[in-house]
DNA sequence: GAGTGGTCTAGACCACAAT
DNA sequence: TTGTGGTCTAGACCACTCT
């Protein structure tokens, strides 16, 4: 396997693994795109198609691609609905899942802050943009977000009136930028004074506060999102395994 | 195969697994044991090795076992660190772990309310044991946990003085209840006047509620348990993928 | 050295989708 | 019928652990 001795052993599949990585990363098929057969891979990389298929199947665990049988293996592809089901963890009290609507109620421009800076992993003086937005299930204001993302990665931003509902979608179409992960912190607090009109809620009520890194597919901290949830009819899900 | 014609077709690994599965719900090996080995097993199965693989690869995905290179495959075991691994979500604002103490203030038994019978899947006239308690961090008092258990599945329970910290550890060893997943509810809610000084806090702030439905190896409901956290000093982690 | 899990291969066959 | 992913096998060899 020529990689080495005892000490940075890695097993083929992995090295495969990262060459594959690599291609997507690089832009080398686009979402929704087919791969080559697991058969013409493993003739291209000189292994056989179930070296091939242990890290597809890795790749695949992770959201990375998509296996269709009978047809393919292709990158996979944020949608409205594959955003609702990874994404978003707000449910509603009897159980079912409800895909939200947003309005856009601030677009700006500005020096990241420290706390930007810390997430984002940005220099002081970096820029960021700074939307920040209402959201609505079954036509009712339950979240306010406040959304930082750094100029450097996403240059220029739409106007207000043309950011969709679904980011990750945007981000990924737009921007070359594959969110495949994200970190979310959660606490209860105050609603803020200012967010009150906005939710129908008195100032003070308890809501959930959402502190969410979403992380691209090199790693890259990409987004920034703080949201407070009216959690009255709605809770957030977690599944422990 | 011998399986069927098409409709409930299932690959002979799953077919294995179902079958090692239901060993382990029997108690055919105990936790912490370890099972004979993958060559032994396809002997056993009348499968090769690589079946036999598949089927505890996917076990292993499920925290059913755990596998040591070089020793064996052993069915896995709670424990404390375990448990907080696995279980306890509640993280320290620096991003630490830490592992809470508990201080038990109340054990009754009384007959299932709505809630828990709809929970855990009781008839009215069902018995349950309810375990009131406070969990310490860094020797702050946190979080206020109501805990219900089926008699029926638990029997009679322990004193108030001998209930562990980690209960899972226990249901495991002494109850032969094996929770492997658990699904929490998390909303934002006022904290309760009776539970205001027990988290010193004032009634009326804001704390995350929990509510979590633990279930078994058998994908029965054993435990529901109705915690009220301070999330001043500590969050709630999520990992979305 | 013996035993276990972990990797890798080459080849066969099955299930599914498209044509 | 063809091509794709999905399953299964038998055998080889590697890495790790214990004696």
């Amino acid at each position: 396997m020529g990689a080495s001795s005892g000490l940075n052993y890695q097993p083929l599949y992995k090295q495969i693994k990262s060459l594959i990585l690599q291609r997507v990363i690089d832009g080398n098929w686009s979402p929704g795109e087919a791969l080559p057969s697991e058969q013409q891979l493993g003739k291209e990389f000189g292994v056989s198609q179930g070296t091939i298929r242990k890290a597809l199947d890795e790749m695949t665990a992770e959201n990375i691609f998509i296996r269709k049988q009978g047809k393919g293996t292709f990158v996979s592809q944020h949608s409205a609905a594959r955003s609702l089901f990874h994404f978003f963890y707000v449910v509603s009290n009897d159980g079912k899942r409800v895909l939200p609507d947003s309005k856009v109620i601030g677009l700006t421009r500005a020096s990241a802050n420290k706390q930007e800076q810390n997430r984002l992993k940005l220099k002081a003086g970096d820029k960021v943009i700074r939307i920040k937005r209402v959201r609505f299930l079954n036509d009712k204001p339950v979240i306010v977000e406040l959304i930082s993302l750094a100029v450097k990665v996403f240059g220029d931003f739409l106007k207000k009136e043309e950011i969709p509902n679904t980011l990750y979608e945007l981000y990924e179409s737009q921007y070359d930028v594959k969110v495949l992960k994200a970190v979310e912190r959660l606490k209860a607090v105050k609603l803020k004074k200012e967010d009150a009109s906005l939710l129908g809620m008195k100032a003070g009520a308890p809501v959930l506060e959402i502190d969410r890194l979403a992380t691209a597919l090199d790693t890259r901290p990409v987004e920034w999102r703080l949201s407070f949830v009216d959690t009255s009819d709605y809770y957030y899900l977690s599944e422990l395994t």
